[in-house]
DNA sequence: CCGCATCCCTGGAGATACTG
DNA sequence: CAGTATCTCCAGGGATGCGG
């Protein structure tokens, strides 16, 4: 079982549940997703909503997103210039899972904090 | 929407899907977990099994996991110690939606690499 | 056997300034 | 507006050795 989960650095893309939640594991990937969720979205305008992300890592992210074709990029010849991001439909796809998650954490976070308090405190 | 996702130095406890990203998002803890599924575990039976973790980070993952309240750990006063571990009702609560993520991982691993390789290669 | 302490190194991420 | 480049800092994590 844990076969297939092993890191492998045997072949170039490894393990598929390592690889994927490396992407997304990563401290901005999962909140840009989610910020697309609703639609296009420009660059600033991601930044705003995000609110405590900069520059660098959202660029950063939504290329590395785009490269894993999560995301799509769409450049406006304008001036000024626009550019606007999209989920791809892998992107959206992978939603469907994370809902679950976010379903799943929203349901137990209490639980999490009361252990954490508890060990913590004594 | 993005304001239940916000990072959140307000409360002691943020945004839950935050908290709980960051604790399964590191390195090792969804191995740990998956480690774990099938039943109880000794820690160098973990350690083997995982194969690529070293003794300290096997040990912080499961103290974190523990003091989360996704991991049970049972010490026996033993000569040499025995030490176990099983995951929680919480800590099999969340492989549900783990394994939800896994299929969809299973599923589009493939289409990821081809997008990288588009993307990397032209 | 279990697992913490120490040392050390790497890369992730913020701040800032600059370009097209 | 939409990024990129540079500098810097520090937490994460490997290797090793010691203690219970």
């Amino acid at each position: 079982m844990l076969d297939q989960i092993r890191p492998a650095d045997i072949s170039e893309f490894p393990c598929p549940i390592r690889d994927v939640l490396d992407r997304i594991g990563d401290q901005w990937s999962f909140l840009v997703l989610i910020g697309l969720e609703p639609g296009v979205r420009r660059f600033s305008q991601l930044e705003r909503e995000i609110g405590d992300i900069s520059k660098q890592m959202l660029s950063k992210t939504l290329r590395r997103l785009e490269q894993d074709g999560f995301v799509a990029r769409e450049v406006h010849a304008e001036v000024p210039p626009r550019v606007e991001y999209r989920l791809t439909a892998l992107g959206r796809s992978f939603l469907g899972p994370m809902r679950e998650l976010i379903r799943w954490a929203e349901v137990n976070h209490g639980a999490i904090v009361a252990a954490r308090r508890q060990k913590g405190a004594g």
